[in-house]
RNA sequence: GGCGAGGUGGCACAACUGGCUAGCGCAAUCGGUUCAUACCCGAUAGGUUGUGAGUUCGAGUCUCACCCUCGCUACCA
């Protein structure tokens, strides 16, 4: 049986068009999912949109929609741009999905009958004609953050989770797992300023908008949203609380959940609680991705310095997007993205590096053999450190990802693409083709090269799929070995340009 | 304020418990070559490793002080 593989990335809050960095996510997770597919895994990938909260009420009310209808519109933008970026995720969840209402309320009901939910008061600053609570340290000057006017004491009726009776466990937990949180700087910092120092009880309902999941025993509260969105990785894979399915067996834990750093409490804090609370098994590992900057900045609106996937993609291709992407974004701080350091990366790797080693391979098997190719054995020692390294990628590939040094992933395939165009200029092919008595070497070199073009894009194929395609289009040859083979034979196509080079 | 990370050639980064002329990629300059998409290959240049002091035979790597940058600091997600 198939070893499997589960991966969730966090679920997009639909409060508007997500940008490119938010993307990043997607694209990250379906680097790893297709990755591990190739490798042979049972894979279970899955992402979907958060749609409930009272920011999401507003919103809708401001463009004169109902929740429901805004939710499903922006739902469909966002799947859309994730189709965009070709991502293979095998499901797409909602919170407004039926089941998962359900299940939510069911968990509520649950935890309440434990005795993990109680019903409190919640006290705290409150605007009146903002209508909204505020906590001590978010007020400005002692006044509301949002309009600036005089605050009162107020208390409301709210449901809390017992998150104290939880917090030595987790803080145990934690620490036994080394590996459940990455990075570690991440862990520290929650770790240091919210499970040491004592966690406070979440406050789980709210009354104040009713846009959400309804407490089924009380419905003038709705479920605070983190409770409903984080127990989406479960919901949607055939939990429930009187029972549960095989597939939530299969893929339950999760091997990886891919998160942004800005969520990581909600998920390092919450979620793990949330899951003793249920008793089950808590994910394998978190991994809280950095951020994309725009030119050193964080995006936004109201900078105006927002970069949209979809217009990057149909100005530079989707697969040169994925690339800037998953090798630009280091493992444990913010990357940057400008349009001229996409143009860098295209033309310095995917046109000159990459591309052009694919063309000029295949023009010469055309060229000198009419594009039938095949291993003539003529060994030299300079072959052999270029078939070590085809026969090694597959090993330091996978040491990378299984780091989520995704990155330096593909610089392991570039090292290898390197080393091929560099061979070319060692072995010269041209002067081998001037002399007849060559011509058994002159094929060999072409071989080797063909070979390691095949392998590298066999493994370029997760991180740029319709490259992949293309490169074993031209090559004609579909064989999927990951090592250097010894007697394949290549027929291959004319060679046409995969990247072009863009100018400056 | 508290906790944490970090300051290395134009840019982005590397250098295990201190040790050989501080490395790599991109960019730059020069040269060679021509199969290829007018940067394919090679070479060169470029850093007193934030500042000051100290420990040591020897420090980017340890100690102290200072300067600067960044992240986190609970119910918006």
């Amino acid at each position: 049986m198939k070893e499997k593989f589960s991966i969730f990335t966090a679920i997009a809050y639909t409060s508007a068009k997500p940008h490119i960095g938010n993307t990043y996510e997607i694209v990250l997770a379906d680097a790893i999912a297709r990755f591990k597919r190739l490798l042979g895994y049972d894979v279970y990938f899955q992402t979907g949109t958060d749609e409930h909260g009272e920011k999401i009420a507003t919103k809708a009310m401001e463009i004169g929609l109902t929740c429901q209808e805004y939710c499903d519109n922006i739902s469909q933008e966002i799947k859309e741009i994730w189709d965009i970026m070709d991502t293979t995720y095998d499901k797409f969840v909602r919170t407004t999905d039926e089941n998962h209402e359900k299940v939510v309320g069911n968990i509520f009901e649950k935890l309440l009958e434990q005795g993990d939910i109680y019903l409190g008061n919640y006290e705290g600053w409150y605007c009146i004609p903002c209508e909204s609570f505020f906590t001590e340290s978010q007020l400005k000057d002692g006044k509301c953050p949002d309009c600036g006017r005089e605050v009162v004491k107020k208390s409301e009726e709210a449901y809390f989770f017992k998150m104290s009776k939880y917090q030595k466990r987790l803080e145990d937990y934690i620490d036994s797992h080394p590996d459940f949180i990455e990075p570690e700087s991440r862990k520290n910092e929650i770790m240091n300023n919210f499970i040491k120092p004592g966690l406070l009880d979440l406050c789980v309902s709210r009354t104040s908008f009713d846009w959400g999941v309804k407490v089924p025993s009380n419905p003038k509260h709705v479920v605070y949203v983190w409770l409903d969105a984080l127990t989406n990785y479960i919901t949607n894979i055939g939990y429930d609380t009187d029972k549960t399915t095989e597939k939530f067996h299969k893929y339950w834990p999760a091997d990886l959940q891919i998160i942004g750093k800005d969520i990581i409490r909600f998920h390092m804090i919450y979620w793990p609680i949330f899951l003793m609370a249920l008793d089950l098994p808590l994910p394998k590992k978190i991994f809280g991705h950095p951020w994309l900057l725009m030119n050193e900045d964080k995006m936004s609106k109201s900078k105006g310095n927002v970069l949209y996937a979809d217009d990057l993609v149909k100005e530079f291709g989707v697969d040169a997007i994925r690339y800037y992407l998953l090798h630009e974004i280091p493992y444990g701080h913010d990357g940057n993205i400008t349009n001229d350091l996409i143009i860098d990366r295209i033309n310095a790797d995917l046109a000159n590096v990459l591309g052009n080693l694919v063309n000029r391979t295949i023009a010469m098997a055309k060229k000198y053999f009419d594009g039938h190719i095949e291993n003539k054995k003529e060994i030299e020692s300079i072959d052999s450190e270029l078939i070590s390294l085809i026969n090694h990628l597959k090993e330091n590939i996978t040491k990378r990802m299984d780091d989520l040094e995704i990155g330096k992933s593909l610089d392991e395939i570039f090292e290898l693409l390197r080393r091929s165009n560099k061979y070319i200029d060692e072995t010269m092919p041209w002067v081998l083709a001037k002399d007849n008595d060559k011509k058994n070497r002159l094929a060999t070199v072409l071989y080797h090269l063909l070979e390691s073009i095949r392998v590298s894009a066999i493994f370029l194929s997760p991180y740029l799929p319709n490259t992949g395609i293309e490169i074993k289009r031209q090559l004609n040859q579909m064989n999927q070995s990951f090592e250097f083979q010894e007697n394949l034979i290549y027929d291959v196509l004319e060679p046409s340009p995969i990247f072009q080079r863009i100018k400056m």
